[in-house]
DNA sequence: CCCCAAGCTTTTTTT
DNA sequence: AAGCTTGGGG
């Protein structure tokens, strides 16, 4: 493509933008106006005009997706050429950065990154050891802190140094401790891939001048939420202006859409921008192409009630489009099931499919009601982020192994899995084996090793260890040889899925889990097959790649990069997600769901002006994802931590002028729902069986909670509460209905019985003999019906990977497609 | 050392 | 409501 070519169809500010040839730019693009589009066409100017070679730029992005689009696109205007480029979120780029250079921090290139679980874990093993007591001091809390500092670029002595107060000599002394800790693992958190990295340039300036010199333009997608570390980041990698050397930069943000303070990100940083690099030109784009013009005043509406911003004003000249439809619901179950209704009048009347509508709330726990409803309704849906995959038990104690693997040192992972599944290492043996690595200044993973091989120990030195009951001792080695062996086929190249399913049969974490009697145990296979299966398809798109490589991926991977394609599929599902994730994402017909002050804006914003500003700021993302309709919906009364709540409606609604917005209700009978509705499961306020009575406790609660509020207190009376809700529940299964599912008790009857463990062990046996014919396909073939035990009767469509991971995709009734690893999937051929 | 039951916190948003 | 920690008994 030629340079005329790219610069076609730009408005004239895009135009400048595209083409700008000085040092230093800054672009500020309202919403929809074209921002990836302008980065993306600015890279490829500057190479078809050879200005740039591929191999000059870095591109940061916020998520792996749209690092992963960004290429994409690059690809087809240029080619090939996109394959050298560099594009990556900051976290990748510096984890590829510290890999290559971990010898100048004295790291070893096994390091493991630990994620946010992993670093509060650490943390309550720091404070125990140092005395802090954690109930005061949570680790949570504490975690958060550190977190903070380091986005700072703040150092354990420089914060030690400056600290006065008692809490922050506390805080000093645990950071201190922690930092320690994580290098004692060979490990780093999130927050450390930024902070070394820019460590790692300002003490070895050579290293720094090395990317310096092949980095001659770096981009950067959402300036607006980077912070002081990402900022210091760039910085070095650009070098001083009067350095004849210094690369250049492109910036491109919106101060109007900053919602990561809370995560370290500073406007400052785009806010003053000129101030950082005097030469510096910035563009404005405020024509946006996305939205109608309604969508569009209702936004501009909404942030400009946020003082002390540079005024923009977005415009279109699509036209006025629809008008948003507002809808007040009694209770949250009212407000999905409007969502559900005019999702299926949406498809029936004017055409759109289920993948043109995203629902949107504040917080993950908002998305429970909905699904409920969705689920009853039919909907198809996905929920996108919540409770991460990676977050689940299993695929953490996996992943631990993995890393424990990987990485002898890591003693999170380690201690995580000594004892998981049961083999007798308890808290006793564990802190033998502390002792012993304490002692001899060693990781937890040596005094393992050295339990295991006594005379090893001997060799280095060191004594046996101390304290271990012969039984211990004797688990202990167990352990230790299990991770050798584990280790052993993973430093001879198998590929991760092969070491993960050698993983959990070895060490009998599958076992424990198909001989069980818990009913979720059953999910807890499937989700290790998805694992194992992700492992791959990571080996299919990266035949390289080692069981490291394959962590780095899972560490990084973020809730954006799960969102499904929109060319994928004809019907699509609707997507849920928070407002944050729905940042850069943009849909035909959105639903801000639970406007309503105290949930959005979020209680623990109300009292802070630069978080309610936040606040605002997260309610303009929400309204300008939506292009052509927008619904804004909120419920008189909502149920937290068990209990209902009356709410008020947001003020953001408030600063909408109601010229734009068709209320389809307006108003919410509250009296009437108090009285009526004491229950949020299963809808049975319309059948209800009240029987009253045992209300007493929760009567009491909330009636001295509400008494302040005199209104509210006469409603309530015999009949609210939770009776209403254990009587409801003796006749009614909530949730999963519909969607072809099994009813509960079915499922968990039928687990009961041997079938669905012989189906593991047949599969186990079977695939043994699969290794000799080759194809693991355990004799299922393309086309068979089949049945699940979850899932119900499907079709197999096809079939990925070989041998013992072969995995098949099979269409199930519901409509849902899904990955099974056969092994292991409770599935029969019919 | 393991299991179970009772009690306690939890919900802001995430790379 | 649900998940997790804590404490007592086996």
């Amino acid at each position: 493509m030629d340079a005329d070519q790219i610069l076609n169809g730009l408005n004239e500010p895009q135009r400048a933008a595209v083409t700008y040839g000085g040092d230093y730019l800054l672009v500020v693009a309202g919403a929809g106006s074209g921002k990836t589009r302008v980065l993306t066409t600015r890279i490829s100017y500057l190479i078809a005009t050879g200005v740039l070679l591929p191999r000059e730029v870095l591109a940061i992005t916020f998520t792996n997706k749209a690092a992963k689009e960004m290429r994409e696109r690059l690809a087809k205007m240029l080619g090939a050429a996109a394959h050298s480029m560099w594009i990556s979120t900051f976290h990748s780029a510096c984890v590829r950065i510290l890999r290559a250079e971990h010898e100048a921090l004295g790291m070893r290139s096994t390091f493991t990154i630990y994620d946010q679980a992993d670093s509060q874990r650490m943390m309550k093993q720091v404070l125990a050891e140092e005395n802090i007591d954690s109930k005061t001091y949570t680790p949570k809390a504490m975690a958060f802190r550190v977190s903070d500092l380091k986005n700072e670029m703040i150092q354990p002595e420089e914060f030690a140094a400056s600290a006065t107060s008692k809490d922050d000599v506390i805080l000093a002394r645990a950071y201190t401790a922690y930092q320690n800790r994580l290098r004692a693992a060979n490990a780093f958190d999130f927050d450390d891939l930024i902070m070394q990295a820019v460590l790692l340039f300002r003490r070895h300036p050579q290293i720094a001048e090395k990317y310096r010199r092949r980095l001659r333009h770096v981009l950067v997608d959402e300036y607006q939420d980077t912070n002081v570390a990402q900022y210091q980041l760039v910085r070095a990698l650009i070098g001083e202006d009067r350095d004849p050397l210094h690369g250049k930069l492109t910036v491109v943000g919106d101060a109007d859409q900053s919602i990561y303070a809370f995560r370290g990100a500073t406007m400052r940083n785009i806010q003053d921008f000129e101030h950082d690099f005097p030469r510096a030109a910035t563009i404005v784009l405020e024509q946006n192409y996305r939205s109608t013009q309604n969508i569009l005043s209702a936004a501009n509406a909404v942030i400009s009630h946020n003082e002390g911003r540079r005024a923009k004003n977005l415009w279109t000249d699509s036209g006025a489009g629809e008008l948003l439809t507002g809808y007040v619901a009694d209770s949250e179950r009212e407000e999905a099931s409007f969502v559900a209704d005019e999702i299926d009048a949406l498809r029936d009347r004017c055409g759109y499919r289920y993948k043109d509508v995203a629902v949107f709330y504040r917080t993950n726990a908002q998305s429970r009601a909905i699904e409920d409803m969705l689920v009853r309704a039919g909907i198809p849906y996905r929920v996108v982020g919540g409770t991460k995959f990676y977050d689940r038990k299993e695929i953490k104690d996996a992943l631990a192994y993995l890393h424990a693997i990987v990485n002898p040192d890591d003693a999170v992972a380690i201690r995580r899995i000594i004892n998981e599944p049961r083999r007798g290492i308890g808290d006793k043996a564990e802190g033998a084996l502390t002792a012993h690595a304490r002692r001899w200044q060693i990781s937890l993973g040596v005094a393992i090793a050295d339990a295991a091989h006594p005379d090893l120990a001997l060799g280095e030195g060191r004594g046996a260890v101390e304290g271990l009951t012969p039984r211990a001792a004797k688990a202990v080695t167990e352990f230790g040889q299990l991770l050798e062996e584990l280790r052993e086929q993973a430093a001879v190249g198998a590929p991760p899925a092969e070491v993960i399913e050698a993983m959990l049969e070895k060490s009998g974490y599958l076992q424990m889990l198909s001989t069980s009697h818990d009913p979720q145990d059953e999910g807890r296979l499937e989700n290790l097959a998805q694992l194992s299966s992700v492992a791959a398809e990571f080996s299919l798109s990266t035949p390289d790649g080692t069981l490291a490589d394959f962590l780095d991926d899972v560490a990084l991977v973020s809730d954006t990069d799960q969102i499904p394609d929109p060319q994928a599929a004809a019907e699509g599902e609707v997507v849920l997600m928070t407002v944050h994730t729905a940042k850069g994402l943009e849909f035909p017909v959105v639903f801000v769901t639970g406007m309503e002050d105290g949930i959005f804006p979020h209680l623990r914003a109300m009292e802070n002006l630069d978080e309610m500003a936040e606040e605002r700021r997260l309610a303009y993302v929400a309204l300008t994802r939506a292009r052509q309709r927008l619904y804004i919906t909120w419920a008189a009364s909502r149920s937290q931590w068990g209990a209902p709540h009356e709410q008020i409606s947001s003020r953001f609604l408030q600063e909408i002028p109601q010229a734009v917005i068709d209320w389809r209700r307006d108003e919410a009978d509250v009296a009437r729902r108090s009285l009526f509705d004491g229950d949020r499961w299963g809808g049975s306020s319309s059948w209800g069986r009240r029987t009253g009575g045992s209300a007493a406790g929760s009567y009491g609660r909330r009636a001295s909670k509400w008494s302040d509020d005199g209104d509210f207190a006469p409603a309530f009376g015999a009949g609210t509460g939770r009776g209403s809700r254990s009587g409801a529940s003796s006749g009614f299964v909530p949730g999963k209905l519909g969607g072809g599912s099994v009813p509960r008790e079915q499922s968990a009857s039928s687990k009961a019985q041997p079938s669905f463990v012989t189906s593991v062990t047949d599969g186990r046996s079977q695939s043994t003999a699969s290794v000799d014919t080759g194809d693991g396909r355990l004799g299922f073939a393309v086309g068979d019906a089949v049945a699940h035990k979850s899932f119900g009767q499907g079709t197999i469509l096809g079939f990925e990977g070989s041998g013992k991971s072969t995995v098949a995709s099979v269409k199930f009734a519901s409509g849902a497609t899904k990955r099974l690893m056969l092994r292991v999937a409770p599935l029969e051929k019919l």
